[in-house]
This record gives C-alpha cells, structure tokens and sequence, in this order.
DNA sequence: GTCTATATTAGGATAGAC
DNA sequence: GTCTATCCTAATATAGAC
C-alpha cells in the first residue's frame, strides 16, 4: 500500500503532514549536505536547521544513508529543471537554459558538486547514484549530437561520444571554478563558446 | 635556522631520518585523502598504513590541518609532473604529457578531484590552496593560448581566458568520470580532441 | 621520538516515556 | 510523532613515562 493511495483516503489526513515534514528534513539536509558533505554533515546540523531533535529526524530516516538518498531524488525531482532525456528542443538550448538556471538556486550546484567527488569512493552511499547518472548524462548527451550530426550541423571530426563526455566534464569543471570564485568564471558563456566551436553556425 | 642548514652540519644524522620519517607520513596520508577525502580519513587511518601509533604522528604534525598542508605541498613538488608555468614547448604538449602521466600514478587524480570539491567549503582547510591554484592555472594557460594566438593558431572566435577556464574544467571534468568508470573515459584523447577544436592545424 | 593512557568532543543509533 | 536519556564508537588532541 503506497502513501499516495492511503492518501486518497485521507488527503489532509496526518500522512500528508507526514510528507510535507519529510520534504522538510530533506531540503534542510540538502542545504547542511551542500556546505559540509555527506561525511562533514550531521544529523544534528540538519535538526538544528529544521528545528527539531536529531532522534526525531531518525523516524523518517532511520540512517543517515537513507537521508542521503532521498536527498539525491529530491535534488532530481524538484530542484532540477531536467525535463528527462534532453532531445526535444535540441541539446544546446537543453542546456544553456539548465545551466543558466542552475546558478540562480543556491546550494544547488555545491551539492551536486560536493557529493559528486565524495562518491568516488566506492563505499560511499552515493556512489551508484552518481555512476548511473554520468552515464545517463553521457548516453543522452551523444544522441543529442549524434541527432545535430544528422543535420549536418557537427563540425567535420567531432565524435558524438567524445563531445558527449567532454560536455558533462565541462560542465562540471566550470562550476567548480565558479563555486570557487564566482565572477572570474562564467558557466553559461563557456558552454556557449564550446557548442560554437563543436557545430557549425546556424544560418 | 632551516633544516637545509642543519642538514649541511649533520647530512646524515637524526635530522635526515626525521625528514624521511615525515616524507613517508605525507606520502601514507596522501593515500588516505585520496580514498575518503579530508574529513573521512583520520590521523588512524595514516598510522595503519605507516605502522605507528596515531600520537606518533602528531610529534610530526600536531594538527590534522598540517597534515593536510603538507600533503597538497607534498602533491605540488614530489607526486606531480609539473614544470611551472606552462609555457615552454607549448601548452598542448604540456597538456597532453601531463594529462597522460596522471593516469599512471595511482591516487594521484583521486586525491586531487577529492580534496579540490571538499576545499568549496570556504572553512576547508584546502580551500585558499585551491582557490590560488584554480586562478594559476587559469592565469598560465590563458598566457600559453595567447602564445599560440600571435602564432595565428587560434581560430577565430577563440578567447584565450574563455579557453583556459575551460581546459582546466575539462580536465578536471573528465578526471572525474574516469574516476567513476575507468574505461567508459579517455582523458588525454578527449583533451586532444579539444585542442583540435579551438586551434587551427598543424602544417 | 615513540609509546600508553586518557581527556574531550561529537556522531550515529537505540529504548522507551509521553 | 516527538522528545529525553543513553549507548557505543570513533576522532582529535594532551600528558607524561620510557
């Protein structure tokens, strides 16, 4: 039996409190997880922000792995744009306006970032997580410039999977400089000037 | 008085074991930074590996964060490749033998890719090392493409600072997914295939 | 210079009252 | 569902013997 069918039920019965508190915790621990990292943050960070005891956090997460992971689907959810394999309008809108989107949310580029590297580690509760994604990210993104290939629109001896994998590298890179010292690096400018010299000029 | 000073009087008394006992302690510590970061590696961790007791090592090292120091100095003169500013035989040289030396020696990319997203945080320790360095690189690549730029090697459209930023993010970028799945990655080929991008052909 | 013993603090997690 | 009290473990660091 899901929430959502007991919710059914009882829309405005306590489950729905229940989640709206669990949306809260977990915004709370992507803000604690952005600035210390999973390791550097606690459970006690994340109760001193929503205002509640470490061991009332423990009846909605009973470890701090599982906190985590909700984390990681939230950051998915609802904090990115991502509108699911970036193909429809065409992988350089896709992501120039995710990229522009992206600065505008704090917090959002230094957790994804800080979780990132700490899940090299294969122990690390996100590792899985993190190795799916880049190569999800690396699939999607060479259909994309497999697709502008079709077009005529790459340049003569760009490979589609090496421009896929360099795109998300990019990516990444610029903000890590940026969270370093935002103002001398800007991410969306880069990435603009990458797709420029990749593909040929629309006429 | 220095230990070089020292050492002249007495080139092979306690002074030089005491450097030999510290090298190995950064080298252990570099290893234990490179596999759980900064904060999830401990100064226990570094004795295990060394074979002594953990307040062995704080007569070396009396902080964690000296530790820490020691180890990013240790990175910069002993582990890496690094001849200054790369502007001798050219940045795509330097570049490309670099990127490929880093591939073969073992937790030095982890190590690197770990604690530069630990130092965001701007209490990290790490963190005024690497916002310097980030800026260096910068500085000294953009100097070496502006090089290739009075070269008329540049093609058009290409700025120098942009492209700068830009290699050390790719680079970086790519570390990372080859952290996360070696093999699905070929950083020094992808680094290659940027520079096709942005200069003009050798004749 | 290396050790044992220990102080101190903090983190994750459990038990159980309310 | 939230709390207090508590356990256990681990981490940095100190004191002092040898």
């Amino acid at each position: 039996m899901t929430t959502e069918e007991l919710g059914q039920r009882r829309p405005r019965g306590p489950y729905a409190k229940s989640a709206e508190r669990r949306e809260t915790i977990v915004a709370a621990a992507s803000q604690v997880f952005a600035s210390h990292g999973y390791r550097g943050g606690s459970f006690q960070d994340v109760a001193n922000v929503v205002g509640m005891s470490q061991t009332s956090l423990l009846h909605y997460f009973p470890t701090k792995r599982d906190l985590l992971l909700a984390v990681l689907e939230y950051r998915d959810t609802k904090l990115v744009n991502e509108s699911g394999v970036p193909l429809d309008e065409g992988i350089v809108c896709e992501v120039l306006a995710q990229s522009e989107y992206n600065v505008g949310v704090p917090g959002l580029i230094e957790l994804y970032t800080v979780l990132a590297s700490e899940s090299i580690s294969p122990d690390h509760p996100g590792h899985a997580y993190f190795v799916a994604r880049f190569g999800n990210l690396r699939a999607g993104y060479a259909e994309g410039f497999r697709a502008l290939a079709s077009e005529g629109r790459l340049r003569p001896g760009v490979d589609p999977d090496v421009a896929a994998a360099s795109l998300v590298a990019l990516w990444d890179g610029l903000q890590l400089q940026w969270l370093m010292a935002p103002g001398e690096v800007d991410v969306p400018a880069a990435l603009r000037a990458y797709f420029d010299q990749v593909l040929t000029p629309t006429p």
